[in-house]
DNA sequence: TCCGATTAGTTGTTTATGCAACTAAAAGAA
DNA sequence: TTCTTTTAGTTGCATAAACAACTAATCGGA
């Protein structure tokens, strides 16, 4: 049995697989003529399962820090795709509403990434993946990120 | 048995736990007074295994694009941990040298990230580990990321 | 030998992340 | 009620990544 290094742990967990994904969506999107990144996509489908949630929520969904998720949520109202609206009952919160635009892209991108998802799990069986994802969520843990 | 779903594993891979790792390692880094990136680390465990490549061999080893090795390495150079040293046979080449500060990080640092990764493995058994990792690296292979 | 193709590297622009410092609003304690 | 603390969000700065367009050097075929 082969011992499994840390470094060859540290290559595989700090960017490679993320950076490989990132690409591929991103250049799924544009062919697809949807012009949003994979981050945007990750904050809109926070909205898609909630909508009308504050950015704090969305950073604890996330894992984003808060200047991430100002300059993210900044950049999806550049698109006109979320609106910034003031909670009357705490006007400390910014409460995200999805607009029409941002409602009408979940189809379609959902699609893309579920295919680029499932292209990448191509052979691999369910058992494998129940187990890996298992190890996953242990590190995450581990991480302190739960 | 649970099904595993796409988002579940779309959200592991595309960036929580890299950040995390990233997170964790860059503190751990400055804690100790070390005051380079993860990334920068990255580039400079390559050279540790084998000093003097050229940038493109780093791109190759890192799955980085060109111009994120040339910043990096820039960077590197500032803090006077590497030197381009013009490759005379042929003259396209930047042979990367370690400078004996870029040397001198090597021991401190690798025990800082080993530390780490075996913290965030912590309660998953080798062969739990080994069954993830040949997961991950399909997953990778399927992403053609070789 | 010469010219087009390939390879190595750089630069510009946009987006994202990490951290610290900041403002504004709300909550809590004396 | 007032003053301190906490919470939500923003801004500034440095680093990193994706992509396209670029320069310079080498290779390879006619």
């Amino acid at each position: 049995m082969v011992k499994v290094t840390e470094r060859e742990i540290f290559d595989i967990l700090s960017g490679k697989i993320s950076r490989a994904i990132n690409r591929t969506v991103l250049k799924a999107f544009s062919q697809e003529g949807i012009d949003i990144t994979t981050e945007q996509w990750t904050i809109l489908s926070c909205l898609w399962n909630k909508d009308k949630i504050i950015q704090q929520e969305i950073c604890d969904l996330t894992q984003k820090d808060k200047p991430s998720v100002t300059r993210l949520i900044d950049n999806l109202e550049k698109k006109d795709l979320v609106r910034r609206v003031l909670d009357p009952s705490d006007r400390r919160n910014n409460l995200i509403h999805l607009t029409s635009r941002g409602i009408s892209l979940k189809q379609k991108t959902t699609e893309v990434v579920n295919g680029i998802v499932n292209h990448a799990l191509k052979n691999i069986s369910d058992d494998e993946l129940i187990s890996a994802k298992d190890v996953l969520l242990r590190i995450m843990y581990n991480l302190n990120l739960y």
